[in-house]
DNA sequence: TTAGAAATGTAGCCATAGCTACATGTTATG
DNA sequence: CATAACATGTAGCTATGGCTACATTTCTAA
């Protein structure tokens, strides 16, 4: 790495530096988190929807979703691909056995995460809307802490 | 909405559904996050390197950041368009002002959410990996009560 | 002083995920 | 039962952010 040394003064000692390695990893799990987001907000969406209406349709999830319907058809269209729900043209969308499993996952995750939020004295709207962000990169440690730390506070 | 009615059944009644709105606009607020993801964990990374060696440059940005040096090359373009870095061919990277002011930020944060993830019992690494994704999700609401909570478990 | 190694740049590919504009299908209702 | 409102589909655009392969520049060291 020291190829060019120069006259740079050194500004800020780090106490401990993150070897570039380990922070390679930790920036790739978030990157590899954000590719399996939107197919846990959509399935969690769709369950949201039919248990409220009886049937999931592109124009509410394209409500929900705060999306037009044509990024909502096109996003169902790579769900269909990947497993997570079935649909037919001009019909509902309806969850897979694999989707249904994830909505149900991502629900929990994102309840448990609200719950936690909650009990720091974050109010219900704003732990709501930060869960919605949060609840993706959570690791099991963390999660459980989070139970824990609820639980304790109630 | 309820223009198609059918036969599907009432699966689960949630308690307090979102309504759409609101969730629509919190999942906006995390698209928002993620698009100015990117520039602070660069900006990030410059000035640690910066602070290490002395200057920054694409290979090590690279290196930290796990990825190849064309995504950093193409990456830092669009930082320089954005006004956070400045930069010439063959030459390392240095923060602007705007730039160094959003790194110092980043570094402060990122190390609120680490101390309070270790502060609830989470091992420093999973703590400072869950950070690299949850820190773009909080609230300054939720910020204040990490320090609270961090400070007040110590 | 120059050759080779290392760094950087460029061309061109890909997928995701957003959009507008317009075309087509479905259904409620007058 | 026709039609208008609504829902859905399609075409085609954009930006981000990954990548490989190859070209060019810089720097180190023999
Ligand atoms: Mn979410
Ligand atoms: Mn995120
Ligand atoms: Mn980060
Ligand atoms: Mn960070």
């Amino acid at each position: 790495m020291a190829r060019r040394s120069k006259t740079a003064p050194a500004v800020r000692k780090p106490a401990a530096a993150r070897p570039a390695e380990v922070q390679a990893s930790a920036l790739r799990r978030t990157r590899r988190e954000h590719a399996t987001e939107t197919a846990k907000d959509y399935v969690e969406a769709i369950a949201d929807i039919t248990a409220l209406h009886g049937e999931a349709r592109a124009v509410e999830l394209a409500r929900r979703l705060g999306v037009t319907h044509v990024t909502v058809v096109r996003t169902v269209a790579r769900l269909q691909r990947d497993g997570y729900v079935s649909a037919k043209p001009y019909r509902s969308i309806f969850l897979t056995e694999k989707g249904s499993r994830l909505a149900e996952e991502s629900r929990q995750r994102h309840e448990v995460v609200v719950a936690f939020l909650r009990s720091l004295g974050v109010p219900e709207e704003i732990a709501q809307t930060d869960a919605e962000g949060i609840e993706h990169h959570v690791s099991p440690e963390t999660l459980a802490a989070f139970k824990r730390c609820a639980a304790s506070r109630r």
